[in-house]
DNA sequence: CTGAAAGCGCTTACAG
DNA sequence: CTGAAAGCGCTTACAG
C-alpha cells in the first residue's frame, strides 16, 4: 500500500502486527460458557442476576471465569446497560493550567471522595483540542460535574441531548441544572471590608480576566467577587489589574503595578490565594515589606496559606464541600431519572485574619 | 414489586420514570440517514472516510447532522474500533488522600498537558471499592500509567490480559513493561550528605510507610529512598519514624519524635516535603526553631516549599517530566501494536539549599 | 436452568 | 455513492 521512506517497495507482511485496530477480546462469554457447559445467558447471570442461578453453578461459573482471566468487556457491556461508572469533571481550562492551582487538587479530592465511597472512576473533560463540546460529545461518563462553565456553552446543549445529568458548580444558578456555589460576593465584600478598616485608601484589586473568549466558560465567579470588593470598598475607587490565574502571572501583573503606580497601593485584595502568593513573591523580590509597606489578602483557604511568609490572611470558602455537595446531588439524579425539582445549594465564606494585613505605613 | 415503607402497597406507575435503565438514543446514524437522504454507511464515511464521498455530500451530511444535535454514540463506536479516546491514571491510593500531596497535581498536571495535546481525556483509576483488580476490569481507556504499583499486583495482569498498553512510573523496572523513574536513591544520599556535612549527628528519618498491605502497592520508591539516607549517612545511625504520607499524619509523627527522643535529633531528613511541611508545622507550635534548633531538608521539590517559613531545603525530583515522558512512551506504545523493546527512561534529582538547613546548635 | 434470538449503535468490508 | 449485512461482546426478555 505505502512505500517506505527509502524509496523501496516493501512487502507488508506484518501490518497486522504493527496496527492494533480490530484486536479481539481472546476470552469472552462464549469461552466461559463452553468451559463450564452453560449457556452464555448463564454466564452473563453469574455477574448480573446471582438470583436466577443456585449458588453452586454460580460460584462454578465464576471460578472458570477467573481462572481464565474473564471479565465482562466494559464496553459491550455499556452499550446494553448504559452505564460506564465513570463520573466526569467537565472544565474550561486544560488540565494542566488548572491544577498549577492547588484549589483544584482539593475539588478534586472532593470528588475523588464521593468516587471512592461509590465505587465510581473518574475522568477531566477539559477542552478536546481546543473544544468543550467535542470532549461533551465523546466523553464516556454516567454523570457530569462542571466547574466554572457558562451554561449555554454549546457543550452544556450537548450534555443534555446525551440525557447525561449535570450538576453545577461555580456557575450562575439557572433553572435546567442544580447547581452548588459559595458566596463569592459576600466574601468579597468581607476582604475588602477588612482592608478598609485597617485604614487603607489606595487599593487594587489583583483580578482574573473578566472578558474571557466567547463560549469559552462563565465568568460568574470573578464577576461577583469583582462587585463584592467594590462594595465593601464604598467610596474608595480601585486599581484593577488584570491576570491569568496562574501564581506567576499573578507576579509579574503585582510587579507592574507596583513599579508603575504613583502613589503604590497599600493593600492588595487578590481573588485568589494562588494570585497572592504570586504576588507575596513580587514584594519580597522588590524589597516590599509584607504587611509593613503593604498588605495583601488573597481568596480560597487553600492550605498552603498558613504556610506562607507571612501567612495569609485570606476568605476561606467550603472547597471540599462544594465538590462533595455535587456529587451527592448527581448520585441522587442518576437514580432518578426525571429529578423533582433543581436543588441551588449556597454555601457561605469566612475571613481568616492572618499576619499578611495591617494599616497602612504611618505616612499613608 | 416492593412494598413502600410505610408497608402500604403501592401501585409502581411511574417506575419508568425513576429509572434510566434501557433509555434509549433519539437521534442515531439512522435518524440522520434518512433526514439527509443517503444510507447509514454515508453517514459514518462523513465522519471516518471523508474520502469515501464527495465534499458536498459530506459538509450537507454534517451539516444536517448538526442541526439534529447528533454525533456518533462514543460507546457504540468503541465497540468496533476499540478506541476511548481516553488515557487511565492507575493509582494505589484513593483520589483524596493522593491529592492530598501537590506532587499529585503536578504530576498530573504533566499528563494532563499530553492529553490535551493530543485530545484525550484523562481518567483517574484509584482502587474500585478497595479493589485496583475490579478498576483494572471495568476502566474504559486506551491505555494506562501507573504511579507507585508494584508490578506483581493482579490488576496489571487483568490490564495484560486486556491489551491495554501500560507505562509504570516509580515502579522498580522489569522486562514486561517500558518505566520511568527518578534516581530516588541517589536524590537521597545528596540529602544525607548534605545534613552530614553540616556537621549533625543525631539525625531522623520521617519515612512513609514500608510495611503495606500486601499487594496494595509497590513501596520500592520509599525503600529506594531509605537506602540511600542510610548510604549518604555512613556511620550515623537514623532514628525512624514511619508515618501515613499527608502532612497532618507528618506533623503527629514529628510532635512524638521531638517530646519523646531524648536527646532530641538536630536534623529530619523527610521523605516527602509533604511531611516536611508538616515537620515543620509541629516545629513552630513546639516553638523549635527551624534552622536554629533543628533542620529540615524535604524531598520532590514542589512549588510551596519555595514560600514556606523558612523556604524549604529540598531535592528536587523533575515530576512533570516524569508523567510527561511516561505519556510519550504510552503513545508511541498505542501506535505500535508490539513495541520492539522496553524502554526505562531513569531522570535525575538535585539539592535545593534553602533556608531550613544550618549546623547544628553550637551544644552539640 | 437452557437455547435461540433480538438488541444496544455504531463501523466496515462487499458487491453493485 | 447505495444497500444489505456482518460484526463488536455483551444483556435481557422469551418460551421451554
Amino acid at each position: 500500500m505505502t512505500l517506505s521512506t527509502s524509496g523501496t517497495p516493501i512487502e507488508d507482511d506484518n501490518a497486522g502486527q504493527r496496527r492494533r485496530t480490530r484486536q479481539r477480546r481472546d476470552v469472552t462469554v462464549a469461552t466461559v460458557a463452553k468451559a463450564a457447559g452453560v449457556s452464555r445467558a448463564a454466564v452473563s447471570f453469574a455477574y448480573n442476576s446471582p438470583e436466577q442461578l443456585s449458588t453452586e453453578t454460580r460460584s462454578r461459573i465464576l471460578r472458570i471465569a477467573d481462572s481464565l482471566g474473564y471479565a465482562p468487556d466494559p464496553v459491550a457491556r455499556m452499550l446494553t446497560t448504559r452505564r460506564s461508572g465513570a463520573i466526569g469533571l467537565l472544565m474550561v481550562e486544560p488540565i494542566e493550567t488548572a491544577f498549577a492551582d492547588q484549589f483544584m487538587a482539593l475539588f478534586v479530592g472532593g470528588l475523588g471522595q464521593m468516587c471512592d465511597r461509590h465505587g465510581l472512576a473518574l475522568t477531566l473533560l477539559p477542552p478536546l483540542l481546543g473544544s468543550s463540546l467535542a470532549m461533551a460529545q465523546a466523553a464516556i461518563v454516567d454523570g457530569v460535574v462542571t466547574l466554572g462553565i457558562a451554561p449555554d456553552l454549546p457543550a452544556m446543549g450537548a450534555l443534555e441531548q446525551r440525557h447525561i445529568p449535570l450538576v453545577l458548580v461555580d456557575s450562575a444558578p439557572n433553572d435546567h441544572w442544580s447547581s452548588v456555589q459559595v458566596d463569592d460576593e459576600g466574601g468579597a465584600v468581607l476582604a475588602a471590608d477588612h482592608v478598609r478598616e485597617l485604614g487603607h485608601q489606595r487599593v487594587a484589586i489583583l483580578s482574573f480576566e473578566t472578558h474571557p473568549a466567547i463560549g469559552s466558560g462563565t465568568y460568574y465567579v470573578p464577576a461577583q467577587r469583582l462587585a463584592g470588593y467594590r462594595r465593601g470598598l464604598g467610596a474608595i475607587t480601585p486599581i484593577i489589574i488584570e491576570t491569568h490565574s496562574d501564581a506567576e502571572s499573578g507576579a509579574s501583573a503585582t510587579r507592574r503595578l507596583l513599579t508603575e503606580t504613583h502613589p503604590r497601593p497599600t493593600a492588595i485584595l487578590a481573588m485568589s490565594d494562588a494570585l497572592a502568593i504570586g504576588a507575596l513573591h513580587a514584594c519580597h523580590e522588590l524589597g516590599i515589606r509584607v504587611p509593613g509597606e503593604i498588605s495583601i489578602i488573597g481568596f480560597d483557604g487553600i492550605p498552603v496559606t498558613a504556610a506562607t511568609n507571612p501567612p495569609l490572611t485570606t476568605i476561606e470558602q467550603p472547597i471540599a464541600e462544594k465538590a462533595i455537595t455535587a456529587m451527592q446531588r448527581l448520585l441522587h439524579e442518576l437514580q432518578d431519572a426525571v429529578p423533582l425539582r433543581r436543588d441551588h445549594t449556597f454555601l457561605t465564606t469566612r475571613l481568616i485574619v492572618r499576619q499578611s494585613t495591617a494599616p497602612p505605613p504611618p505616612s499613608d
